[in-house]
DNA sequence: ATTCTTACA
DNA sequence: TGTAAGCA
């Protein structure tokens, strides 16, 4: 392993601009670029077979988030590539998240895995942004900063979130459309805390450590950790379904 | 101008 | 899936 200095963490801006909401023909015109066999009827009829659900404006007018049209994409070649039911992509999209990644043939039934971002917060969003990549209403990311889910800074009295609140938004919008309100995910905020303190704690010695190579090690294992916790209560938590599911 | 719902082919 | 009607 050869010493590499890699300081420069000078990642500029991401040129990733937060796309807007769309309108159904907005979607239907961009996606018919990839499918031939796109329709704002057949967009519709996917939102009646509850695939996506995007939110309304007040006069009733259907806005695509970017993370509604992603799973447009994935729902439209899903079915044209792999011939699937939608009653089967309905199961499948809704027993793993975001599923949106899919660009080569690899295996649909498998969970994604993400070993992702924990250290870069870099990017900032302002509420609209959030609002229109993750299709949540405002009022419910208010709610989930009240009950502490994400901890917006503030700028200018306007609250900032970063990228780790998007995926808390994204996911806690998931859960929400199945009727879990903001107020019951307190719950995973606690159990995550805890996490924290564990980690923390059995790492704190290396993470205090004014050796370089110490912390970077801390980091590395503060990713390997996350990662493992994570697969660890999945699989608890299959248990304590299951356990459940027989009575 | 565009989308909405409903109903029907 | 597409289309027509009557709205907003």
């Amino acid at each position: 392993m050869a010493v590499s200095e890699q300081a420069t963490e000078t990642v500029p801006v991401p040129p990733r601009k937060p796309r807007k909401a769309l309108t159904i023909g907005a979607v239907a015109k961009l996606l018919s670029k990839e499918f031939d066999d796109v329709s704002i009827s057949k967009i519709r009829y996917l939102e009646d077979q509850k695939l996506v659900t995007p939110r309304r404006t007040q006069g009733g007018y259907r806005l695509y988030s970017q993370a509604d049209v992603d799973r447009l994409r994935t729902i439209l070649r899903l079915q044209r590539d792999e011939f699937l039911p939608l009653r089967v992509i309905r199961q499948e999209l809704s027993s793993g998240p975001s599923v949106s990644g899919l660009a080569n043939g690899a295996s649909s039934s498998n969970t994604a895995r993400r070993a992702n971002l924990i250290g870069p917060s870099g990017t900032r969003f302002s509420i609209e942004e959030v609002v229109e990549e993750t299709g949540a209403r405002p009022e419910f990311i208010r709610e989930l900063a009240e009950y502490g889910l994400i901890a917006p800074a503030t700028d200018a009295g306007r609250p900032v979130y970063d990228g780790t609140d998007m995926e808390v938004v994204r996911a806690a919008n998931e859960l929400a459309r199945t009727g879990v309100g903001a107020r019951n995910l307190k719950i995973f905020k606690s159990s995550a805390d805890r996490e924290v303190q564990l980690i923390e704690a059995l790492l704190s010695p290396k993470l205090a450590s004014r050796n370089p190579q110490r912390r970077k090690e801390a980091v590395e294992s503060l990713e390997r950790m996350a990662s493992v916790l994570s697969e660890l209560k999945h699989a608890l938590l299959v248990r304590d379904l299951r356990r459940l599911a027989k009575g």
